[in-house]
DNA sequence: CAAACACTTGAACACATATTCAGATATAAA
DNA sequence: TTTATATCTGAATATGTGTTCAAGTGTTTG
């Protein structure tokens, strides 16, 4: 086991006193977060964003949403901070904020394509 | 940028034909695990699975649910394959099933503790 | 066998969430 | 200034989700 392995397994529970329980407040978190990553277009919006920054309605073509969905997506994956944009002129451009949605999409992926026991 | 890094983007959509966006089906198996992350119980019920296997009425004591609404979580559980199970007389230890819920959630926390730009 | 125990299941209800639609804001063009 | 463009917002609605409650399965104990 990696040491940063290590270290999140001590986090989320193995040393903890009594019982090693995450903290109502801290699971809050976590559910917030991964729930953002919990609906299908919003993936679809960062896998488009994850090639070049796009206009709202770019992205809502691209993804097949109307443009007020989009928008109202946009604003909660903003919320979290996955994502960051920049106005010019009467255009708005979204763009991922970190590489975290990369590892986290990779982390999923060999999750899910692991064989049955 | 790190090779797997490298890697996860170009399969999240920069190398991809066209418009480099994930197909329906992946973002919806992409937004059906995340979904399962996106309940505080659930990861109440992970965190405590973390330090040792438990049976569904210990469990159910550790995060506060009643027996039902655990066991109701921990078929989610298992059907993304993030538990398992072995019985044993009567009762039914429940257990983590691999490392990735672990990379997951230090990549949470470490996205989570960000500064804000 | 009957009773107790550990857990699971299905239906019902309460609550959250994603989209649509109409309208608002802000910038650019005419 | 009027019109068009790009995006955002709020309310309403439809759909999804988590818990409860009551009943069910399977196992052990008396």
């Amino acid at each position: 086991m990696s040491n940063s392995e290590e270290k999140a397994l001590q986090e989320i529970g193995a040393n903890v006193p009594v019982s090693g329980i995450l903290s109502v407040e801290k699971a809050q978190r976590m559910a917030e977060f991964f729930g953002v990553l919990g609906d299908p277009n919003r993936w679809r919006i960062l896998s488009a964003l994850a090639s070049k920054e796009l206009r709202v309605g770019e992205l809502a073509k691209a993804v097949e949403m109307s443009e007020s969905a989009v928008s109202h997506q946009l604003r909660v994956l903003r919320t979290m901070r996955l994502v960051s944009y920049r106005k010019r002129g009467r255009s708005v451009y979204y763009c991922l904020k970190d590489n975290h949605i990369f590892n986290l999409y990779r982390e999923a992926s060999e999750h899910l394509d692991e064989p049955d026991d």
